[in-house]
DNA sequence: TAACGTTTGTTATAATATAACATATTTGAG
DNA sequence: CTCAAATATGTTATATTATAACAAACGTTA
């Protein structure tokens, strides 16, 4: 096991806020929410959040520059990271499936460049949503 | 075959820019580039790009905020793409292998949700920075 | 304890994207 | 044809997302 991770004060403050949250977040609304315990600027936001992601403890939606925890406990350093995403209701879930992720680290592009890491994310609507 | 697309004005200066670039082009530099033919506000850009998106002629790269024109003629509607980006020299290649695509459009959720749509971004070091 | 790396705080600004409204142009049904 | 609807344009303003740059504090550890 690599050595824990520790986190500083601010860091540990906005994964909390990711973590609690129900869904992806966006960064301005995490530094809404976390100006009552001091934190008052962007950068102090964007920083957590770039060591969260190098750590593996969070996510970036891309298509949605928004933020989510990471659930899969054996996702080290998210080099091979999938999505489900709602168009509905916004909502993402972390795929962890061994053998979408075994095909896709093993793809090799025919131009005969190495991956090193991956980003998938899915488009549809949730059970949830289609029964409204 | 559906009906062939006809571009507005501003959708075909935007698109030309596009397929002449050599990598993804970010919004902001294609309006640098087409002041000249009397286009002078991002909405102008955004509203075209939108369009060109739906039409499937081009594809945002998310991890970017770039667009590249789309390559595989069969792409019709872009509910699948699949890309290779360059983490040293930010070169950009739509990946079409007819497999991989299969394999992606027939996943399915363990949680029931039933996929409309696909994007999948794999980084790397091209054969051409590996060398320098 | 001094030197180094990391984190913090802060102000300012860059880069990306959309809102809202007025007008023009194209298209298609009657 | 011709009017109505849909699509596209032009324009100003503003919202949202993200980084630059600099100074100070903190924490290792040699």
């Amino acid at each position: 096991m690599a050595q824990a991770q520790t986190l500083s004060r601010n860091q540990q403050i906005v994964l909390d806020i990711i973590e609690k949250a129900k869904g992806p977040l966006k960064a301005y609304s995490i530094l809404f929410n976390v100006q009552k315990k001091g934190i008052n600027a962007p950068q102090q936001i964007y920083r957590a959040l770039d060591k969260l992601i190098e750590m593996g403890k969070i996510h970036k939606i891309e298509s949605k520059n928004a933020f989510v925890a990471c659930r899969s406990s054996d996702c080290e350093i998210s080099k091979a990271t999938a999505f489900s995403i709602c168009e509905s209701c916004e909502m993402v879930d972390e795929i962890s499936d061994t053998k979408l992720s075994k095909y896709l680290s093993g793809f090799n592009h025919k131009k005969g460049m190495k991956f090193k890491r991956f980003n998938l994310e899915f488009f549809g609507i949730c059970k949830k949503c289609k029964k409204d």
